[in-house]
DNA sequence: CCCCAGGTGTCAG
DNA sequence: CTGACACATGGG
């Protein structure tokens, strides 16, 4: 069993804090959508965002971390500043649903780097989270080993396009590797490929993204909902096809393609918001 | 030995 | 459009 990539200093110092009172982190980070985060003792989580190290934790209705990363970047990275409410509504007006308002309320979209959501989601395919953390922090320690700075963060598109894809084998990457290497190499060579997905409408994007080798319209959504916060989308994997067969078309055998239809037909632009409840709740047992 | 995990690519009807 | 199967790897 390896060690975390991350020291396991617990101490934050010169921390700086920030108003988070509707926010449930514990639950945001254990919802599936960042593999890149190390759980320290007590309630630390240590981890990387806009390339830099960071520690933090919630206390008193604040969130705290160290001194490399800004207020707004923190905020925007949490998504603090998304008025809830809306889906709060959503969720209580549903009797089905309001188990999950209960027990979650306070679960954010994060919104992360557009390569490391990529990747992490490329990883996701037929994985289990576990494994996928494994992958992610192994990643971690092999390309930062290799850089002239030393510092310990996810390897960009280019560091892995410039390794050979045998390399992601032995990271334990297995059929992957070479999707996650062929996508390396178009996003190194096409820099400016994420303001396009960024800029465009749901729909446009999706096809974008579905170009990606090893991405398929459940990644896609994933990638664009945690990634570039399109709304819209709605990440149809095995836990959230169950969930919504049972509650909403009774059991029956359902396509994931209508399923997504329903969630954006029902919920619209909170369909995403929907979803990470529906997930959360699914997998906990909170909805049955 | 089996089945499953935040599925996708491919090929057959 | 739907259904089957292979694909790496680790855990139960």
């Amino acid at each position: 069993m390896k060690n975390p990539p991350f020291d396991n200093r617990l101490i934050i110092t010169h921390a700086q804090s920030t108003e988070a009172a509707d926010f449930n982190l514990e639950v945001t980070m254990d919802s599936g959508q960042v593999f890149g985060f190390v759980k320290q003792g007590g309630a630390v989580y240590r981890g990387d965002i806009g390339g830099q190290n960071i520690s933090f934790y919630r206390k008193n209705n604040r969130l705290f971390w160290d001194q490399c990363i800004s207020e707004k970047t923190l905020r925007r990275y949490f998504d603090l500043d998304r008025d809830l409410s809306p889906v709060y509504r959503a969720l209580k007006a549903d009797p089905k649903l309001v188990a999950a308002y209960n027990s979650l309320r306070g679960l954010r979209l994060i919104q992360q780097d557009p390569w490391q959501g990529l990747a992490g989601f490329i990883l996701s395919s037929n994985n289990n989270v576990k494994r996928i953390q494994r992958i992610w922090s192994a990643m971690i320690e092999y390309y930062s080993t290799k850089r002239k700075s030393g510092v310990m963060g996810f390897p960009s598109a280019r560091e892995i396009a410039d390794t050979h894809e045998n390399t992601l084998r032995q990271l334990g990457l297995g059929y992957r590797a070479p999707f996650l290497w062929a996508s390396s190499v178009f996003v190194a060579n096409n820099p400016q490929c994420f303001e396009y997905i960024r800029e465009e409408s749901y729909e446009r994007a999706l096809e974008k993204v579905l170009c990606f080798p090893g991405i398929g319209p459940k990644v896609a959504d994933c990638v664009l909902l945690y990634a570039f916060q399109k709304y819209e989308a709605f990440p149809v994997d095995v836990w959230i096809l169950k969930i919504v067969r049972r509650l909403y078309f009774n059991n029956r055998k359902v396509s994931e393609d209508r399923v997504r239809s329903f969630a954006q037909a029902r919920w619209g632009e909170h369909a995403g918001y929907i979803q990470q409840y529906l997930f959360h709740g699914a997998r906990t047992g909170i909805l049955g």
